[in-house]
Formats: structure tokens, sequence, C-alpha cells
DNA sequence: CGGTTTTGACCCGCGC
DNA sequence: GCGCGGGTCAAAACCG
């Protein structure tokens, strides 16, 4: 899948997947989806690497939830409609057509953190708020969507990641209730509000990497479905990931489950072990939803929404992923060993997870399962796992 | 000791 | 100007 993936990259000098990855940077305000004249390949590194991460390296957060079976892309389509709705989100939401394919996004969400992470980019980086999401239906909803009815203080870039919640009645919740899935990045809560019309309280985080990083990222619940989570990212970072978190003490008080190592470790993206089941708990998890929103001043959407380039992009993207498999981290892993150092997620997985050396890929296979980049997708309820699963 | 969470107070933008 | 609601601050407590 992943070869034939790249292949194309690296055939296809425009019109292909490639070029929408790379036009992220290229995004203005008014402008479209279009190829760029550089020749494809191996995306190149992020050229901003200290910069917006959602305009070129994506959140991890994003990125672990692109490398694991939590779409069953099976069972999606990609839908286009001219409908406009409203969503959780408190944005507008245009659906894509019904193509009765699988979801083009969906197996991108699951080839690799990278170009997950770009995708979302990508499409964070439209002038249009963008959304990729799969509904409760298995499908997978590519929107752009303009905020509309959001107070703002300063014209700020806002990046919305729904997400199921981690099973908050039987999670381990935080002291306040909240059960928020850690990412790669060190967050400090730094305050928590209730919401009017939600019963759900929103809790404020920092970026804790960095000193001077102005990320900051606001956790809720929606409020029409309590088992989804909206994160809303704020500002960018200032600083590459980091390898390891710097916030351990705090981190942890609120597990019951203390008294294991996974209470100590689990903040390490280098420790992986922990999550067979946090694996196969989201593997079950068909209904998951993911939306990005990258939101920008006011757009119009609905030229965009109309502008031929999206047939397009739907073609390309159909065209490079249908011979695709569905549930090929393993396999991606292995290929991405290929792809040369400046990968960003290079920063995160160990050397040797990366699949660098393919004979001993299928006895590692087995390993690199346990090792599922989801597992840095770090539930905090680790404690409450079994639960959720029986829960689903 | 250095990191976190918690939580009430404060600040700010917006609508009336 | 005032009130409301959301976002931030900062002190206290907690944790490893």
């Amino acid at each position: 899948m992943c070869d034939y993936f790249w292949q194309r990259m690296d055939q296809n000098n425009q019109g292909d997947l490639s070029d929408i990855f790379r036009n992220s940077s290229s995004h203005t305000s008014n402008d479209t989806w279009h190829p760029l004249p550089e020749p494809a390949g191996a995306f190149a590194p992020p050229s901003n690497l200290f910069g917006d991460p959602f305009a070129e390296i994506g959140d991890p957060l994003l990125g672990e939830l692109a490398t694991t079976n939590y779409f069953n892309s099976s069972e999606t389509t990609i839908v286009k409609t001219n409908t406009v709705r409203s969503d959780d989100c408190g944005a507008q939401k245009m659906l894509l057509e019904e193509e009765g394919k699988s979801s083009i996004f969906s197996r991108m969400l699951q080839i690799s953190p990278v170009i997950a992470g770009k995708m979302s980019a990508e499409i964070g980086s439209s002038p249009l708020m963008a959304t990729v999401a799969g509904d409760s239906s298995g499908c997978l909803q590519i929107s752009s969507t303009r905020v509309q009815g959001i107070k703002r203080r300063k014209s700020q870039v806002k990046k919305v990641v729904c997400i199921p919640a981690p099973a908050a009645a039987s999670g381990r919740p935080s002291g306040t209730g909240e059960v928020v899935p850690s990412d790669l990045w060190a967050w400090r809560k730094y305050g928590q509000k209730p919401i009017k019309g939600s019963p759900y309280p929103r809790g404020y985080y920092r970026c804790s990497s960095s000193k001077g990083c102005s990320a900051r990222k606001q956790v809720e619940r929606s409020r029409t479905d309590p088992n989804m989570l909206v994160i809303t990212y704020t500002s960018e970072h200032n600083h590459p990931w980091p390898t390891q978190r710097n916030a351990l003490a705090g981190s942890t008080r609120s597990h019951p489950s203390k008294g294991n190592n996974a209470s100590t470790s689990k903040n390490s993206p280098h420790n992986l072990n922990q999550s067979t089941n946090i694996k196969e708990e989201h593997k079950e998890c068909s209904s998951s939803t993911i939306q990005l929103v990258k939101e920008e001043e006011a757009y119009e959407m609905e030229k965009a929404l109309v502008d031929p380039q999206d047939h397009d992009f739907d073609q390309v993207f159909d065209e490079s992923f249908m011979m695709s498999d569905s549930n090929q981290p393993d396999d991606f892993f292995a290929d991405l060993a290929e792809l040369e150092s400046s990968d960003p997620m290079n920063l995160i997985f160990p050397k040797g997870f990366m699949g660098d050396d393919h004979d001993k890929l299928d006895e590692e296979r087995e390993r690199n399962k346990a090792l599922d980049p989801f597992n840095m997708f770090d539930w905090e309820g680790g404690s409450s796992i079994e639960e959720t699963k029986r829960g689903l």
C-alpha cells in the first residue's frame, strides 16, 4: 500500500496528493486547491518546524489518531453535499458528496502521522475552516467551515479536533472529572471554566514544553455528544516536539493507578508498552470523529465548495488510495523508514520502531503492534481501559 | 525542588 | 455604563 502510495507520490508531478499537501504554504486567504509546480516526492521536512504546527507538521495528537485503525475505513465514505449545517464546534460544516468509495481521508489518516498531519494541515491551511470528520455513521466528513457566532477577542488561528472521549464516566477523571487525552506536547492546565449551555466545563491548557511557547488548547466535551471531546488548539508552538515530557509531577497525580509504573512512564513518547489494550479499544471505535478546523478570518466558503478543484482533490485521493489497505500502520512504518530522517516523526519514534530493518520486519511486526503509534495518544485514563472496552 | 492541578478572582470583548 | 460570558492569572495544594 505504502509503496504504491509513495510511488504515486514520486510519479505524479502535479495534481497528486503531494501537491495538495504542499499547497499548505501557498494558501492565502483567497486561493483554492491547486497543484504546485514543484516535483513530487517524499515530503519535504517541515519548513517551519518551529512555527505553526498546523501548517506543516500537524499536531502529534492528530498524527497518532491517524496511524491507527481508529477509523473503520472499510465503512467510511466520502460524502459531498451542498449542505451547510452547524456542527459541534460552533462552525458551519459542509459535507462532501458521497462517492461510494472508501474514504481517502480515512486512509490518509491511517497512512501516516506525517501525512495525516500534513493533510490536516492542508485542510487547515485552507482559507476555509476545514473539517475532517468521521461521524457516528462511519462517514468521514470533509468539511469546509467558517466560524460564525463565535466570539473572538483577536484574530487568531484555531484548530478544533473532535475525538471520542475516553469513557468519561468510567475513565479516570482528573480532579474536575474530565478525561483528557494527552499528546506529545506537554500541556499545563491553567484554568477551567463552566461554559454556558454546556454541562461540561472547559479546560484551558498551555504548552509547558518550552517557556515562551504560546500554544494553547482548550478541552471540553461536546454538548451534543458527551462522548466526544472537542479540543481546540490555539496559537502555535515555537519549538519542536518534545522528545520527552518535562511534565511528570503534576501530570500523574490524579491517576488512581499511580501505584503502577504506567503512571510515571506514560508521559514518555518512547515508552509505548502499555497500549495493546488502548489500540484495541480504538480499533473498536468505528464511530470516532476527528474534526480538524483551522479558523481564519471570514471567508467565502461557498465559492470554494463549488470549486471544481474539489473534484480534482477527491479524484486525486481516490487514485492514490484506491489500492490501499485500510489497516497498514505497520507497513507504513516499515515503509516510512525509507524516508529521510527529516520526517518530524523521527523525533517521536525510536529508530528501531520505525522499522529500519526490513528483514526483521515480520518478527517485529507483532512487537510493533504493541507499539502502535496510537499508544502515544495517551489517554490519561489508563486504568480505565478495560472499563472503556466494556462500555463499548 | 520543580513541575502540575485546582479554583476563585480578575480582565476583556461584546451586546444591550 | 452595565452585565454577561469567556479567557487568563495566580496562590495554594499536590506529586514524584
